[in-house]
DNA sequence: TCTCGCATCCGCCAAAAGGACGAGGCGGCA
DNA sequence: TGCCGCCTCGTCCTTTTGGCGGATGCGAGA
């Protein structure tokens, strides 16, 4: 059974351009074209295809709005690639973020681009070379400085840690004791200790090394009591 | 000019593969081989090749290893490319902190390394397409909560905002109406507005939030002053 | 024009936090 | 065995914080 795609993009030579390399493929089949956001949302209901392959700029809708609306009301397993000139990271992002399952540089040869088809369409995810690289980037970049600040952390004791951790979830004093079965006097003399240890002055300041630090990570919270 | 690549697997029947994979296209010239990562060194510096495809689990040296310290002190531009068995999140990681540019599991078709060894020659980045959907999961998922409590801060005054960023960089009260040149009674009537609207109870909570709802991100704290 | 939200300021008060001690119990280690 | 680090708890004190009420000026919008 071959791959069901769609194409869409509002510059109708580009969007030849896509058919035709795609068109060609034995295990490819297009069913449907679109030049706007909007009339991808029509031909993505009418046609239901495996994978759409979207511009971003377009009239009437973007491809980014376009992707979240088709994937936040499909009932079927579409996949959407975004096909796009402009490479900012804003786009990048917010395609990611829209549910896209990949982002291609419209200067990557064709044959990359019918890859990425297929790739997509088996559930895979595709991104342009130098995308990746400024994403592997950005995730070097985080580890990277890990280290300084986290070896601060091997002053503390386990204990100390602890207490650490739960100021950095924002429990009071009393809190802390009630939820380490400690006496409160004890949480203040771990509280103190680690100020100290740490060259910090509070526990807000504690809060901001606990997550700079990445002992606690933003994002990582677990639901609030 | 040819790409110049170096094969370095423990297993011998592997390695053969990948040398005989790329070793027949006319623009790849396999010039070394290595065994271990001890002879990934070796090999890297006498040979300098311009594509090391490395596997991670080796005796003397892992590949994570060997690729850290070849790039670390190789004075000719050399891209490695890691190919593995494994995709645990920790290997990728390491590898992308090692500075790897790219990583392929070894179910990928041989098509696809040869893709590879050329995407990474040329400067780019690739990863397998089941570890760069979980990349952008990770990415997403990142940007996914962003909205609920960002929502939030258009709650806040611009005067409160920076008083919450100002909280958010561990400074007191004190310094807070010194930073921004105000009485110490506004503040606490600042930090008590923003308490209040956004449902907290002291400043370690706000600082929480603010980092969080990213307002104020891990790792892009400038130099304390 | 007259509110209303915002920023600014003031003071008072209770609670929380933090610093500076001392002190006992306990386990590892020389 | 004795020392040391860790955890525990206490007490006393100062500083900080946060809540509350009230007040002023100011600009935007009804």
């Amino acid at each position: 059974m071959s791959i069901r795609v769609a194409v869409v993009d509002d510059q109708a030579l580009v969007r030849g351009g896509f058919v035709m390399v795609l068109g060609h493929q034995a295990d490819i089949e297009i069913v449907a074209e679109a030049g706007t956001g909007l009339e991808a949302l029509e031909v993505a209901r009418k046609h239901r295809p495996d994978v759409i392959v979207m511009d971003i700029r377009m009239p009437d809708m973007d491809g980014l709005e376009a992707t979240t609306r088709i994937l936040g009301e499909a009932d079927w397993p579409v996949r959407i690639l975004i096909v796009t000139t402009f490479d900012p990271d804003e786009y990048i992002y917010k395609a990611l973020q829209a549910g896209a399952s990949g982002f291609l540089l419209k200067d990557t040869p064709p044959e990359d681009l019918i890859t990425a088809v297929r790739v997509v369409a088996e559930g895979g995810a595709l991104l342009s070379p130098s995308i990746t690289r400024r994403l592997i980037g950005r995730f070097a970049e985080r580890l990277a400085t890990d280290t300084d600040l986290s070896s601060m952390l091997d002053r503390l004791t386990d204990r100390e840690k602890e207490v650490l951790m739960a100021i950095a979830r924002g429990l009071s004093n009393r809190e802390i004791s009630e939820s380490l079965y400690i006496g409160a006097a004890t949480v203040k003399t771990h509280v103190s200790s680690i100020l100290s240890k740490l060259g910090l002055r509070d526990r807000a300041q504690a809060v901001i090394f606990a997550y700079e630090s990445r002992l606690v990570q933003a994002g990582d919270r677990e639901a609030d009591t």
